[in-house]
DNA sequence: GTCTATATCTCGATAGAC
DNA sequence: GTCTATCGAGATATAGAC
C-alpha cells in the first residue's frame, strides 16, 4: 500500500490552484483589482494555463472562485454550528472563529463573496446568482440549526437572515477598523435575540 | 429682492458635479470598477477639470466622494433616528428608509463606503481612514440615539455597534438578492434586541 | 478654469510553438 | 497542457493652448 498523500498536496491540480489563487485575491481586494496575470503568478501557473480551463475568461473563473471560496466559508460556519447543541452559544462560536481568523489574516480573510459582489450588483447575473447562492446557503445551514434546536420554521428563517447580515456587517467593521471587537459584540447580541425566542 | 436659489441649483460648482458623481459611481460598482472619464462624463465636466480640483488624482478624489456619500448617509440615518422617541422605533424606520431607497434606486444606493473600502482593506491607508471614519460617526450618531432614551453609555455604545453591523450586513443581503425582506426583518430584529435592554 | 490631444502603462485576451 | 510573445483596448495621468 502507498503512502498516504499529504494533506496539502503539492501535486494539487493545475486548475484547482488557480481557482484558489483568484479567490483568495478577490476575497481580499474584490473583482477588479485582481488581475489574471497575477491570479496566474500566485497559483504558479501561466497565462495559456488560466484561459486553458477558463476559455470564458475573467468572468468565468470568477464565478467558480467565488464557489470555492463559498465552499469554504460554509465549512467554517459548520464548524462553529457544531461546536454547541444550543444554538445561540453556537452562533457566539461562529463570531469568534470568523474574528479569529480575520486577525490571524491580517484582516483580509472575511466573506469571500462580499466585495465582489457589491461590486457587480445589476451588473452580472452570473456574478450576482453566485452570491446570491451562496448567502442563501448560508442563511439555510444557520436556519436548520435553529430548527433543530425547537425554534419554529417561520422563526428560525428570519433569524437566520438576520445572523447572516449581522456577522456580514460585523466583519465589514472588523476589517476597517482592523478589530475584533464588532464581531465579538455581534456573537454577544445574537445569541440574546436568539434565545429570546 | 432677487428670486431665491433653485433647490437643487444648476450653477452647482464643477468641483462639487465631479464628487458628487464620482460618489455614487463608487457607492454602485466600487473604485476600481469606475473611470475617471466616466465620472468626468456623469458630472458634465471634462478630465482637465477633473486634475485641475484633484491633482492627486484618482485616489484623493475617492476620499472626498466617500467623505460626500458619508455625509449624505448620516443625513439619511439622522431622518430615520428623529423619527421617534422610542430608539426601537427609529432604528426600525432606519431599515425602512433603507430599503425604500435600495429598491427605489434598483438595489444600486446602497451604503456609499462599503463596496470601496472592502477593496483597500490595508492596501490604502488614506482610504482605509476614510471609511473608517464614517462608520465610527454613524455608531456615534446610534449611540446617541440608545444613550439619550436612558440606555447606558457602555450598553448604548455596544448595540449602536451591533445595529450598524446588521444595518450594513442585510444592506448586502437586499442588494445581493433584490428584496427588501433582510432590512425588514433585521428593523424588526434590532428593535427587539433593543427593547430587551 | 476649461478643453483637446496625447503619453504611458496595464489590462484581458489571443496565437502558435512545443 | 504549458509556455512566450504580442495584440488592441482602455486605464490614469500629463501637456499646453485658450
Amino acid at each position: 500500500m502507498d503512502a498516504p498523500p499529504a494533506p496539502r498536496a503539492p501535486a494539487d491540480g493545475t486548475r484547482t490552484r488557480i481557482v484558489r489563487a483568484a479567490a483568495v485575491l478577490m476575497q481580499r481586494q474584490g473583482y477588479e483589482a485582481t488581475g489574471i496575470k497575477r491570479i496566474a503568478q500566485d497559483a504558479g501557473a501561466t497565462l495559456g494555463s488560466v484561459y486553458h480551463f477558463f476559455p470564458g475568461g475573467k468572468k468565468e473563473l470568477a464565478v467558480e472562485a467565488l464557489r470555492h471560496g463559498a465552499q469554504e466559508f460554509t465549512d467554517l460556519l459548520r464548524t462553529g454550528l457544531d461546536s454547541s447543541d444550543d444554538p445561540a452559544e453556537a452562533v457566539a462560536e461562529c463570531a469568534r472563529l470568523l474574528a479569529r481568523t480575520l486577525r490571524d489574516s491580517d484582516w483580509t480573510d472575511g466573506c469571500p463573496v462580499a466585495a465582489t459582489a457589491l461590486e457587480f450588483i445589476g451588473r452580472s447575473p452570473a456574478i450576482q446568482l453566485a452570491s446570491e447562492e451562496a448567502l442563501g446557503r448560508w442563511r439555510e445551514l444557520l436556519a436548520g440549526k435553529l430548527g433543530a434546536a425547537g425554534i419554529s420554521d417561520e422563526v428560525a428563517r428570519e433569524l437566520a437572515c438576520s445572523v447572516l447580515s449581522t456577522l456580514e456587517g460585523a466583519e465589514l467593521l472588523c476589517r476597517v477598523s482592523a478589530s475584533e471587537e464588532p464581531l465579538h459584540i455581534a456573537g454577544r447580541h445574537l445569541a440574546r435575540l436568539i434565545r429570546s425566542f
